[in-house]
DNA sequence: GCCCCTTCGGAACCCAATGT
DNA sequence: ACATTGGGTTCCGAAGGGGC
């Protein structure tokens, strides 16, 4: 394999070349996730034909194949031709948005207004601006509201059957919901209600959270006992062993990930012998409509000082209870309703599977137990039409397990060709989640190496807090390209919650924003704290990774050394006055730059000429007055004056005009180490 | 359904410190 | 002597929010 150089990936009949470096492919793959429009979060499987050519399909969120979801927009009616085509997997993924997609958080107000405002980018990204025109819109359950959607005073609105809608999905205050525009006719459009669920406090609307990694971190699997529905103070137990060996006991708080990928903040404390979730199960539980004797797995993802655990129900699910056709699914099987059976496909034979509802029933944990279906395993379903589904199983180590039964048998293989006929692999379409830690190819987990990556560290300013942005260091912008470049960016926290953001260059800098203010907040950044970002992708939509805790020794910024209150390095508290601090330029410099006010104040912009200073003593020294650019200085003599009056770093000042003539005569008021005798002075 | 005031986000500008 | 960089301020349009 280390001779192959490239490998060709097809898709939807077309043909990419990509180059392959060791096992990463490299160049082409841009190309490749750009034209397919891959998403955070989207699943590739490929699937190998020989001679590193690779049969690339793409699953998005819907859970469906990517190519018949274009078809189906297409408004496409040959439902038999396209069924050949569809696929849907079982996994949990993550939302991806595009132009034609709307998100927001239900405020009170849109229900007791009785309407929905557009935001302005959105409605000029579908041609909804300056139109008034009937809407419909159509729920998850199919159910059609008409609206009325009005445009003017800059804003683009959706009133008429708006409230109803509100009061049928039982729209609260915090949900979100997420719209998508289908096109229906000339003068309609529809805007379909994709989804809406309760926002949390620890899952912003912003965030997307990465999967959950390969199945190495430390886990325990059980069933949902009755003590996990008592009192909600109550301890619920966590296996003491499983306790001890991750030193969960000194820890008293942790983030549970559920399936859905949402964030949820447990503390945990011990009872008697017994240690487990204090506060917060209540909650999640609920949420995931977790039920006695529930099978789960609780998988340590992260062992950090809040430990990270993601908890998955369905998975398990799939092995011993019954699975049911996600639905978004449904709709590509429509005719098909009076099927009670289902055929599966794997490996050459075949399993009958009672459908009920929808649900995989009767024959269905044959199937599991004959080709030994294991937690964390992924099925890749395709419609052969008829209610046929030809079954691909991979598991944890991403390969098809028909592969890796081979590989077992044939450990040490030569046959490169012959084993590759039967290769497939999967793998996040996003380098994110290719490189990060857990999800790395194992060799190259081995060897990751955070410091040899792009990061650039920086203090919080107070500018960070007042503003909405965060300015990056050039040497870091030019380093990763993203010199005006105005793209998204995904930042991954400490706690594993993903952020979007922006990068956009204004004024020769680059900027971070879009989003910096509410990810501040979150990760509790105040003035003076201390950033790591690190960039684990950089493609068209950069991943970094952020780091708010400092991992050696202190980092202080050239700025840094000046705290705050003596930021203002010159302050005139009148316009004949000035008071300065001797930087450290000024002692390897023969000049000191005027606060620009001051001069200004005293006419001496854009001025040259001599300048003579008298201390309290009546010495006095003839120094000049200098223009370079934009600063007045202190030129010749600067030297001279500093050595006398021996002037240190840190060491204040305070000069008063005395006469501003052609010579002008300022008054020194000496050196002051400390800002209080300054202020003695004054 | 319309209007208007407030708040927010971000682009542009200003200025000081320091690098070359 | 000029260039570069970083921190801070200002201004303005867009979005939020509430009243009628």
């Amino acid at each position: 394999m280390n001779h192959i150089k490239h490998a060709i990936l097809k898709s939807m009949g077309k043909k990419w070349l990509v180059k392959v470096n060791g096992w990463r492919l490299e160049e082409g793959w841009e190309k490749f996730a750009e034209e397919h429009d891959l998403h955070l979060g989207d699943f590739l499987v490929f699937k190998h034909e020989g001679d590193m050519e690779f049969e690339v399909s793409i699953f998005d969120s819907s859970h469906c194949d990517r190519e018949y979801t274009e078809y189906l927009l297409e408004g496409v009616d040959n439902a038999e031709e396209t069924f050949k085509k569809v696929k849907f997997k079982e996994a949990a993924t993550h939302n991806c948005r595009g132009q034609s997609h709307y998100q927001c958080i239900v405020r009170p107000n849109y229900i007791s207004n009785g309407y929905l405002r557009l935001p302005k980018h959105f409605a000029i990204a579908n041609g909804l601006t300056n139109k008034k025109c009937d809407l419909i819109v159509r729920d998850e359950r199919q159910r059609s509201w008409n609206l009325r959607l009005v445009a003017y005073d800059s804003c683009v609105r959706v009133y008429g059957e708006w409230s109803n809608f509100c009061i049928v999905n039982n729209l609260k205050k915090g949900d979100y919901v997420t719209f998508e525009i289908v096109p229906y006719g000339e003068k309609i459009c529809t805007i379909k209600h994709l989804r809406h669920k309760k926002s949390d406090v620890t899952t912003p609307m912003s965030q997307t959270l990465a999967s959950t990694s390969a199945d190495t971190n430390p886990h325990f699997i059980s069933t949902i006992k009755p003590y996990a529905f008592t009192k909600a103070l109550l301890v619920r137990y966590l296996p003491m062993d499983f306790v001890k060996s991750n030193g969960l006991m000194s820890r008293s708080e942790m983030i549970l990930i559920d399936e859905k990928q949402r964030s949820w903040s447990v503390w945990l404390g011990q009872t008697g012998h017994q240690f487990g979730i204090k506060r917060g199960w209540t909650q999640f539980r609920n949420a995931n409509g977790i039920q006695l004797g529930d099978t789960y797995k609780f998988e340590l993802t992260n062992n950090g000082t809040i430990p990270i655990a993601h908890v998955s129900i369905s998975f398990i699910s799939l092995v011993h209870d019954y699975p049911k056709i996600p639905i978004g699914f449904l709709k590509y099987l429509k005719g098909h309703d009076q099927h009670e059976h289902a055929i599966l496909r794997s490996a050459g034979k075949t399993w009958l599977v009672k459908v009920n509802g929808w649900r995989l029933e009767e024959g269905w944990k044959k199937f599991a137990n004959e080709n030994d279906l294991h937690l964390g395993d992924m099925l890749v379903f395709r419609h052969e039409g008829d209610m046929e589904f030809e079954v691909s199983i991979f598991d944890s180590s991403h390969c098809d397990r028909e592969y890796a039964e081979y590989l077992q048998q044939e450990a040490g293989f030569n046959n490169v060709e012959e084993t590759c006929k039967k290769f497939e692999f999967k793998g996040k379409s996003n380098l994110c989640i290719m490189s990060s830690g857990e999800a790395l190819p194992y060799a190259e987990a081995a060897t990751y190496n955070p410091c040899s990556r792009s990061h650039f560290e920086c203090i919080v300013k107070p500018y960070c807090i007042t503003h909405s942005y965060l300015r990056l260091p050039k040497h870091f912008a030019m380093e990763n390209d993203i010199f005006n470049k105005k793209c998204d960016v995904i930042i991954r926290d400490e706690r594993q919650r993903s952020w979007k953001l922006r990068l956009a260059t204004h004024d020769c800098r680059v900027h971070l924003l879009g989003g910096w203010r509410e990810f501040r907040v979150a990760n509790d950044l105040n003035v003076g704290d201390y950033m790591m970002f690190e960039v684990i992708a950089n493609g068209e939509k950069p991943i970094w990774k952020f780091r708010g805790d400092k991992p050696n020794a202190n980092i202080v910024s050239t700025r840094k050394a000046f705290p705050k209150e003596e930021f203002a390095t010159c302050s005139s508290f009148t316009q004949s006055h000035v008071e300065c601090i001797v930087r450290p330029y000024c002692l390897k410099r023969n000049y000191y730059r005027l606060p620009r006010g001051f001069a200004r104040a005293n006419g001496l912009i854009n001025t040259k000429c001599g300048l003579v200073i008298r201390d309290e003593r009546q010495r006095s020294w003839n120094l000049r007055i200098d223009t370079y650019g934009y600063g007045v200085y202190i030129a010749k003599g600067w030297s001279k004056f500093r050595v006398e009056n021996d002037l240190k770093e840190g060491d204040r000042m305070m000069f008063e005009v005395v006469s501003n003539g052609e010579k002008p005569i300022w008054k020194f008021y000496g050196k002051f180490s400390h800002l209080s005798n300054l202020f003695s002075v004054i």
